[in-house]
DNA sequence: GTCTATCCTGAATAGTTATTCGTGACGAGG
DNA sequence: CCTCGTCACGAATAACTATTCAGGATAGAC
């Protein structure tokens, strides 16, 4: 509780003043500054940072939302979501960067939601791992608890999934992380059943319906993780369609009202299930374009989404299913 | 008069404030913010550059202050002087550094001095290339009449002498230039009365009275043109010593009283007269460092020199010298 | 006094940004 | 419809800036 309190103090504001002048205001290049100063130029760079961390050069950006609220309003009356966060987007952006942009602007928001859960279960895809990626804790708080909402999908295992990003979630909040130590497709019911009652899966079950917060993805059928991954053939999204499956969350399908397809997947799935899902507080799902739309409505209406962090376009096709849902 | 006010119109201030909020705000590299915007790196550039000129982003730096008010009250009440410029500099610095920075941070207030005068004439040295290098015209006004002092010194033209400076100056504010056509050494006293008398020079001789301004160094026995360049021998200097040569301005010794030595020299150059200098309303001298110290006291005692811009060590030295005159 | 440990520095260089330049798009004039 | 002039764009690259690293200075421990 010493001094250590700024950084530099052998450097006089005299100095810095001089050396943010030249390089500001006057606009020499740094190797110029360093000539004038007697001083090298590396020394110049940290000398204007210095500079700008003590305040004595400021520089400021008019606020920008990168928000929507516009849509976010309409989203919430129209849909009767708990929260929505709609991202401006740039059109014609490459999915990826769409990712990553919403995800990096939205990272201060989520993690208020995430701050103030207790325990928080996650799933995987994509966004999310942007998402995650760009999450900084506010403060230095901890006990957080986070769970892995759905087993491994494959064998090698991917940066993208629950288990990777529920390690990482919970290392930024200093919290715990528990995982779910199973295959997230299993054989059959009863092998499903014996490995979700293992003593070590019990602590992560148990958990389930304990979840202040649960972090996902909505998939379609097109694009879902068994779609994505190999694991579903082209006969069994037939099927899939057949039982009326319109969507997916943490492995489990659904129908235009948002309730589980009776499938013979349906008993295999070592996940979270649809009714622990409706039971927790705040369900936010992560998704980007225009494509989920349906799927989206879906799982809204069920319940089983309560917020909402997409892009506008996303926004903006979510809405128009929906209108035209109610036409 | 019509369109064209702005750069480019065609950017929108909220792409301009979300790609400045990314660089400078989110701190990523432009690369990065490329791929959100979903343009190239260069573009991105190139939209920060616009959205500072716009005042979307405000980089202001605390202000600096380079001149040394202290020390400028102090010889302006002990040496009687009209105005001086004493500019702070870092200890350590070399003369070449010394001297631009001088002449950077000098530069404004100088060239509101020339923006002031009808006339003016320039000698030449290396801090008065700085300086007029770093001076620009502040309004597009016309009409200024530069002169050059004295003769030129060698057959090589150099970009320090009176002739490139007085060139450059007048084409900074729009006017016009007049050369003084002789080598500033002659061999006798009437070869040089011949050739000030030519028409041409004399259309130069004659605004050696009438200028409102003269912009000259300083110069030592040690240190002036003639000595810098070879063309006095030890014994010449010997010589000058002997009679009471303290300094040089324009070619022209003077004593410790500012009264110009009678010597071999005296009639043999070819350059404003030192009484011509008394009687112009503001001679600024342009020195650098604590050597000039005896000369420039000498200087402005025999009201050679009405204004003075020097380094603050230069300035210190000065004081000390007077003060002990005085004593 | 000697030995660490720590900190500071600038040369070298990795990393980032600004500019140049050739290309292609667009529009006015033929 | 073609030609020409103008302009904007991004690939290549020049220019500039930040970081790394190894060596030297300094302070504190013994």
């Amino acid at each position: 509780m010493s001094g250590r309190s700024d950084g530099n103090a052998r450097f006089s504001d005299e100095m810095l003043l001089m050396t943010a002048r030249l390089y500001y205001v006057d606009g020499l290049p740094q190797a110029d500054v360093a000539r004038v100063m007697h001083v090298s130029q590396p020394q110049v760079s940290r000398l204007l940072s210095l500079a700008r961390e003590r305040g004595i050069v400021r520089i400021s950006v008019a606020d920008y939302d990168p928000r929507d609220r516009n849509l976010e309003g309409l989203l919430v009356k129209r849909l009767g979501l708990r929260h929505a966060l709609v991202i401006k987007t740039v059109r014609g952006s490459k999915v990826r960067d769409l990712r990553y942009a919403v995800a990096h602007f939205a990272a201060a928001d989520v993690s208020q939601f995430i701050s103030n859960a207790q325990t928080v279960a996650i799933a995987g895809g994509r966004t999310l791992q942007d998402l995650v990626d760009q999450l900084r804790e506010p403060s230095h708080r901890s006990g957080l608890v986070v769970v892995q909402a759905m087993g491994n999908v494959g064998s090698v295992p991917n940066p993208y999934d629950g288990l990777e990003l529920g390690r990482s979630l919970a290392s930024k909040w200093n919290g715990s992380f528990l995982m779910l130590n199973t295959p997230v497709l299993l054989p059959d019911s009863s092998t499903r059943d014996a490995i979700m009652n293992l003593g070590e899966n019990q602590q992560v079950v148990r958990r389930f319906s304990k979840c202040d917060l649960a972090l996902v993805g909505v998939g379609t059928l097109q694009n879902s993780v068994f779609t994505e991954r190999g694991i579903f053939t082209d006969k069994d999204i037939r099927n899939m369609t057949r039982a009326g499956a319109l969507g997916e969350v943490c492995g489990r399908f659904f129908d235009a009202k948002g309730q589980e397809c009776d499938t013979p997947f349906r008993d295999r799935v070592a996940s979270i299930t649809l009714e622990q899902l409706r039971k927790t507080p705040n369900v936010l799902a992560v998704t980007v374009g225009a494509d989920r739309a349906e799927a989206l409505a879906a799982a809204i209406k069920g319940n089983l989404v309560k917020s909402l962090l997409i892009d506008d376009v996303g926004a903006q096709a979510l809405l128009a299913t929906a209108e035209s849902v109610i036409k």
